[in-house]
DNA sequence: TGGCTATTGATATGTTATAACATACAAGGT
DNA sequence: ACCTTGTATGTTATAACATATCAATAGCCA
């Protein structure tokens, strides 16, 4: 797997079929796509950055979509569940699913210097976290991998 | 390495000897161990359960160490930088280190129903992450990994 | 002693997240 | 068309987590 996000690529054709994917999906599945998740998803999908609560309020509340924070954080909660978000626990903040469809396990590879994020796939029960987990008799429900760094760019810019 | 938290052991013990251990490192590193970082350690040792910086500075307080969140996010900061505590990411809050000593990559398994901790080891840069870090070019200096799950007692309460 | 640095104390503020309650609106049955 | 049920949204308030700033003080050492 790759790790977008770092790497240039077709970005209005990411959001796109990013939006595609998850419409796809609510019929499947019967979700309800509405406006401001829409939109919200779509402005994830227009970065490879996590972005706070707070700053998807503003876009939307630009949009005039709701300005209060229980908008934004009912319409990532919505995208977080269905698996249309990530949340990044070491920045509080969120991101567009870059694997929308297939069930996975996200890892994030994070750049300190321009905070873009790309994300990965982790086999967390497998390797060190899984072995100790099984020793200690412990069921592992959700993992949390992320790495804080530098990206290929910035690593050139430092040097 | 086992996983520390989930198990009887002598805790009285290991508030000591994780006390003793802090001091020596201090010592021999220079690092101020004044009253408050060392009872904000000692409160840190006394569980194994992940502590928020408010829950901290309430038990602070009632000792008259400070009142107000600085002192209690100073402290939290000395003790994290100087590789006495570690945050946990998922939960926002804080967890004495159980490996007090050595340089080590934490992770963690957090029980979500008594929200016990226990701290284990990673070796981040091997395994799949470390794959996909060096496959995008991605230079990992930090790495969160926590799983998020059930342990052993609450496991066995569940069925 | 004097100057430097780390620490503390105090106040205010910023940021992230949820609780609680009211209202609107869509889908399906009658 | 009318009602019921469930989902979504609007609104207000507050909880929880974290930092900025600045003045006062303690420890260190030249």
């Amino acid at each position: 797997m790759t790790a977008l996000g770092f790497t240039q690529h077709d970005h209005a054709k990411c959001v796109r079929s990013g939006l595609a994917a998850a419409e796809a999906q609510c019929r499947a599945r019967k979700l309800r796509l509405t406006p401001v998740r829409r939109r919200a998803l779509e402005i994830l999908l227009s970065e490879h950055r996590a972005l706070g609560a707070y700053d998807l309020l503003a876009r939307l509340s630009e949009e005039g979509l709701g300005s209060q924070p229980p908008v934004a954080y009912r319409a990532l909660d919505f995208l977080v569940k269905a698996g249309f978000a990530h949340k990044v626990e070491a920045l509080n903040a969120y991101l567009a699913c870059a694997h929308l469809g297939d069930d996975h396990a996200p890892a994030f590879l994070i750049c300190r210097a321009c905070r873009s994020v790309a994300e990965t796939a982790t086999t967390p029960r497998q390797g060190r976290l899984g072995a100790a987990a099984e020793e200690a008799g412990f069921l592992i429900e959700r993992t949390v991998v992320e790495a804080q760094g530098l990206c290929p760019a910035c690593r050139k810019a430092a040097a």
